[in-house]
DNA sequence: ATATATTTTCAGAAATATTTGAAAGTTTAA
DNA sequence: TTAAACTTTCAAATATTTCTGAAAATATAT
């Protein structure tokens, strides 16, 4: 396979897979061509690239700006904007981690907070299972904040830190 | 809140949380409605408690099966079939975990292998940013690959399943 | 065997999500 | 200032996913 048919399927693959996982196909096949771009791309680059519209591709730079994934560069002499996304994969991981904690576990938690205090008997079947239910989710979702709020601040952990490097 | 509404929003909320997990609404409200039920469920109950027609309850039961979420129970001397789910929150997230892994994880590592092989002058800048990215994404999820089947082994892991337990 | 209960399937309908493209808005250069 | 270059917005079109409901298949009881 040469690089032009590698590249193609990685773009492609990257958005399939981003579908499983709520991000919509365009954002992953922009992050994936961002990846791969060794030279920050312009709006029209990935529109070509990728053959989406403009507005198509606006809103979706704009997104991936918003996850944190990419970025705006000015190229001096240039009127055009130009985007780049972080390359090292770790730092990508870290970086939708902690999106995805702020957007979807924390409001979970929060939830779970609340139906927690709903009112009844509990010697009632039904109410004793709802609120094991809850109370079993609350306190999964406390540990798995605590465990990847250590993952996201790892930089600031030396022992984490050295953990990691190991296997980069 | 009562009892009924709590039950109300718990299910609502878990299908609009599935949803941006890939997951379809109806099959996150069916496991919500499964997990706060002490007893087993038939598909009338399910059909009658969540609004929904024969055909989507009984593909959506279907796919929870095959997740390994929710399983067939016999009552006897019922003509129907009733399910339940597991209720212990920390074996469904491993389950879920298990499945992600194997439906995505897997096959994403074996295109990055695929991918690895492209051939190319290693001293062109675009094909040394393809391969470090594909690389970086390989070693990623080689690791991620790892700690989960950790997790997931935990319990035939005596030190891991004590450590859980305190969290428990 | 026949009737009845229950489950499964699947084509078409409905709901949702994504994309387009043209118009409006903004910025920059001369 | 003006005009060209560029970016953003958003209503309508398109694509995708999900859901319905009735018919077919299967299982169970009599």
């Amino acid at each position: 396979m040469n690089l032009e048919e590698a590249k193609q399927q990685f773009i492609s693959s990257w958005g399939a897979f981003g579908t499983n996982w709520g991000i919509n196909r365009t954002m992953a096949q922009i992050h994936a061509l961002l990846l791969i771009s060794p030279d920050p791309q312009s709006q029209d680059d990935m529109m070509e690239a990728l053959n989406i519209s403009r507005g198509n591709a606006n809103m979706n730079i704009r997104d991936l700006i918003g996850w944190g994934l990419a970025e705006r560069v000015i190229i001096p002499g240039e009127r055009k904007e130009y985007f780049t996304a972080e390359k090292d994969i770790w730092k990508v991981a870290k970086q939708i981690v902690k999106e995805r904690k702020k957007r979807e576990l924390e409001p979970m938690l929060q939830l779970m907070d609340k139906l927690e205090q709903t009112e009844g008997d509990k010697r009632d079947k039904e109410m004793k299972a709802f609120i094991e239910v809850i109370t079993g989710i609350k306190k999964l979702g406390i540990q798995a904040d605590k465990t990847l709020e250590t993952l996201v601040k790892a930089e600031e952990n030396w022992f984490i830190n050295n953990v990691i490097k190991i296997f980069r």
